[in-house]
DNA sequence: CGCATTTGACCCGCGC
DNA sequence: GCGCGGGTCAAATGCG
């Protein structure tokens, strides 16, 4: 299934589509999710160091003393927000809290959020006449949710419209209703901008789509013209050894095809490659595996860890540890290779995203489909550790790590590596996009300053606002992860959520505590979560700010002028295109889910996702992943 | 027969 | 330099 092929949008979920702005708004101002409503939404990150032992460090070790544990407040209500300063204070007691009403503080000067919005609505839709005061605004409603929307509506001038009837000594009762009535025009007008945000995000989602596949056939045709000047400089035979090697390792690619793996660089990925990258990138698949070699040479042992050439994903280097430097998924965009970009970069490609789990399922379900390519015994864990690779296109580099916990079997610990390079579903977006931006974000994260810890609260407000679960963001090298625990929430799922919107991709009812059930639920829920966090997180945030604008437009209203952080980290962001992209796909899969919306009335997203676009996968509860599962689990 | 999994071997990085 | 552990390869095996 193309990416963003199937958006086709259902008038139901546009009250609850999320804008892009909320989105973004999520990375700019965490801090100020204060969840009051629902307090058993708040989740502790904390920054650790992560070992190559998964299980030992990771996991088991569970709070090391460099760790830095924050709590993160989730706010899933779709309405008012309150601030509680010093909640946020001690939130985020290692960093200066930056207050948004600095922050747009030109903009906020003389009227606060609500009334801009009121304003802008009023005068696109209704007539508000009796409308007295502009500085009143209805203090039992909080319009700040679509205030993003301001980039589309791109209305302020309404304000006079407002105030221009002047002050009415006619009763209180005349006033609520003319602001009732105001209101209503506010989520019409809400409801419109919602749905042409919508559509913008579905034509850029769409163009993505589009000019991801088209990169990738041109990489591929490069890939084979140099190849074909490889083979006339004499490197034919060189080359043909590491074709073949690679047809070994294209299992079920029909007989060791060649598959052009060219979308290495392609990536969702996108800013870290090297020039090493951008060389393994454009030479044939079977440099891809010269780049083996090279790793093998002193010389160019260092420079091929550090590039981790996703080109080299698929068949990755013997010996060098996937999950280590060598397998770093290319998070930059080939074309802009910057080698001075590689201890970024080297960061970006150790960074992992953890899922653990109670699940008695072998694997969970994540919407992707893999195949297992190794198992090992892990030191200090009875249990199997195996390695899957992601088969959904030939060279994904996309690799995860599936093991029980040793204290307790019943936690199944995947960790998930790399970039997806080729479309997903809906359901596996969630996924991916949590990956993808987990390596971007822990990037950030990573850096000792505390504008890399507030990234990584970025990260993990973003990703994970909702969940009720225990997130924790190892942000500190060698492998940053991002550690979603959602073994210690009694109930993961159990956040507000729009009604109809979040249909279970799965039989069991949508809020069913998975604890209760984890064996039928778990292996799916985890990227469900995502995608109700990737949803809520911008609705949330969204309230927060009154200074929507568009991705596009916000880094350049934010000026590190100012020497903020939070300002230098938005501009990061907002010009990466990989947090674009990942932004999108988690949007898209809130919102432009083709099947919940369309195709199957029965269904829900994830089987329709799987159904579209997962080979041999007739539903969700049969995929590949099952497959793997039903050959044994080896924890198990 | 084709494909996925299994599993022993291999390679590499790292610590001692 | 050696051993350990992590990660991957690839031939062997199993399954539909």
């Amino acid at each position: 299934m193309a990416k963003g092929s199937g958006l086709s949008f259902d008038p139901d979920p546009i009250k609850h589509f999320l804008p892009i702005p909320t989105v973004l708004n999520s990375f700019l101002e965490p801090h100020h999710q204060q969840q009051q409503e629902f307090p058993h939404n708040k989740f502790l990150f904390k920054i650790e160091p992560l070992s190559s032992s998964m299980e030992s460090s990771t996991f088991k070790n569970r709070s090391p003393p460099s760790t830095i544990q924050f709590p993160v407040n989730l706010n899933c209500s779709t309405t008012a927000i309150h601030h509680d300063h010093q909640e946020e204070e001690e939130e985020h007691n290692n960093r200066p809290v930056i207050d948004e009403m600095d922050f747009f503080a030109d903009k906020k000067n003389g009227n606060n959020s609500e009334e801009a919005d009121v304003t802008t609505t009023t005068n696109n839709t209704i007539n508000h006449s009796d409308r007295k005061d502009s500085n009143t605004p209805p203090p039992e409603l909080d319009f700040n949710i679509n205030t993003g929307l301001h980039l589309l509506t791109a209305n302020t001038y309404s304000d006079q419209s407002i105030v221009d009837d002047g002050l009415s000594p006619n009763s209180e009762d005349k006033r609520t209703k003319s602001e009732l009535a105001v209101l209503r025009a506010e989520l019409e007008r809400m409801n419109g901008e919602n749905r042409r945000l919508r559509d913008m995000l579905n034509q850029v989602t769409s163009n993505y789509s589009t000019l991801q596949m088209h990169m990738m056939t041109m990489m591929q045709q490069q890939q084979q013209q140099n190849q074909e000047n490889g083979q006339r400089d004499g490197k034919s035979t060189r080359e043909e050894v590491k074709q073949q090697h690679h047809s070994h390792n294209s299992h079920g690619g029909g007989g060791g095809q060649m598959v052009p793996r060219q979308f290495m660089d392609l990536g969702l990925a996108a800013a870290g490659a090297t020039g090493s990258e951008a060389e393994e990138a454009s030479q044939s698949s079977s440099e891809e595996r010269s780049g083996r070699e090279k790793s093998r040479s002193p010389m160019n042992n260092m420079e091929s860890r550090s590039t981790c050439g996703i080109g080299r994903e698929d068949s990755p280097e013997k010996g060098s540890p996937g999950w280590g430097p060598n397998k770093i998924p290319r998070l930059g965009n080939a074309s802009t290779n910057k080698p001075a970009d590689q201890a970024t970069e080297a960061t970006m490609r150790k960074a992992r995203v953890s899922v653990r789990a109670r699940s008695e399922a072998p694997m969970i379900t994540d919407g992707c489909q893999w195949r297992k390519y190794g198992q090992k015994m892990a030191k200090g864990n009875p249990c199997p550790r195996a390695y899957y690779r992601c088969t959904m296109a030939a060279g994904c580099p996309v690799r995860k790590q599936v093991q029980r916990c040793a204290e307790d079997r019943t936690i199944l610990i995947t960790t998930y590596e790399g970039t997806h390079n080729h479309p997903l579903p809906p359901a596996a977006m969630a996924m991916a996009s949590t990956t993808s931006s987990a390596a971007r974000m822990l990037l950030s994260g990573s850096m000792p300053s505390a504008d890399g810890l507030m990234n990584s609260n970025f990260f993990a407000r973003t990703l994970l606002p909702c969940s009720s679960s225990m997130a924790t963001i190892s942000a500190s090298a060698p492998f940053p992860t991002v550690t979603l625990d959602l073994t210690q929430s009694p109930n993961p799922l159990q956040f507000p959520r729009p009604p109809n919107q979040f249909q279970v991709p799965f039989s069991n009812p949508p809020h069913t505590n998975i604890l209760a059930n984890p064996a039928a639920l778990l292996p799916q829920i985890f990227g469900q979560a995502l995608y109700n966090q990737s949803k809520f997180s911008g609705l949330q945030l969204s309230q927060d700010l009154e200074g929507q604008q568009h991705p596009s437009t916000m880094s350049s209203s934010i000026h590190p002028s100012n020497h903020n952080p939070l300002a230098d980290t938005v501009n990061a962001l907002t010009n990466d295109p990989n947090f674009t992209a990942a932004l999108a796909a988690a949007i898209t899969s809130l919102i432009g889910n083709p099947g919940q919306s369309n195709n199957t009335p029965a269904t829900t997203t994830t089987a329709n996702n799987n159904n579209g676009s997962v080979t041999s996968n007739g539903n969700n509860s049969n995929n590949g992943n099952n497959k793997v599962a039903n050959s044994g689990f080896p924890a198990n």
